[in-house]
DNA sequence: ACAAGCCTATGACGGCCGTAGTAGGATTAA
DNA sequence: TTAATCCTACTACGGCCGTCATAGGCTTGT
């Protein structure tokens, strides 16, 4: 069935991502520059990040404006974030139950959150 | 406030651990041996985890058998599992919710699950 | 036409991780 | 006592990641 090949991000290259997503096409300056300030490497660094992203497919490069590449993703935020928690499942057996009692347990989850979550859950039902 | 010395481990060092928590004490042997048959390593891959571990703060060295040593773990499994989901959230801009969002989203959470956790919620308060 | 500046492509490096081999000391079964 | 076995303490290595420097090609303002 043709795997979708699995693309397996980092934290950093997933906020370089998170980047680019809200860009929706981009130079690797534009990407540099949309980053916050606590997280702004040298160009370079942003620059090789953008490469091995590409490298892993997860963006691709659409045009040229002067000498510069411009890229846009090539994953949507979704796909990306569903690899993500499906590794942390792994974490806790691959079941998410036991992640959220962590969650609850350090009170990471209030009451509030938890009724907020029920109502999508019954709501938005299919 | 003399900080509790951020200890971070990795899934396979996590599954070490496991290992030793159920174990108690136990050689590197015992511990190789407790481990999954899918997932046993060389003996001394397991002994070069153990050692990173006990750098790492994360077990120690209680006594000694014949020559082997015996180790136990010098964290809990609640503080680990503590370190864990903190750093999972990281990924999810520091709050649960987000990422509980997604695991409903991704239908990783029944209406169910979420009943459950909120029985738990509202019983286990003070 | 040229200097100044921007971008690209590539190379590098150190740290962490998973993996394991090896030398040699300690223990034990005969 | 001695050979077989076990365990320790090291060393190593390649891959991934975050970090960046450098060389040189392209673009642009004057």
């Amino acid at each position: 069935m043709a795997r979708k090949t699995e693309i397996k991000l980092t934290r950093f290259e997933l906020e370089i991502m998170e980047a680019l997503w809200k860009l929706s096409r981009a130079s690797v300056r534009e990407i540099r520059e949309s980053l916050p300030e606590r997280r702004r490497p040298a160009y370079t660094t942003v620059q090789t990040m953008v490469y091995r992203l590409e490298e892993k497919g997860a963006v691709r490069r659409v045009k040229k404006i002067g000498n510069a590449h411009i890229f846009e993703p090539a994953l949507t935020r979704k796909a990306a974030h569903r690899q993500v928690v499906d590794h942390m499942l792994e974490w806790f057996g691959g079941s998410a139950r036991p992640l959220v009692a962590h969650l609850v347990e350090f009170g990471k989850l209030t009451l509030e959150d938890v009724r907020e979550m029920e109502k999508l859950l019954a709501g938005g039902r299919r």
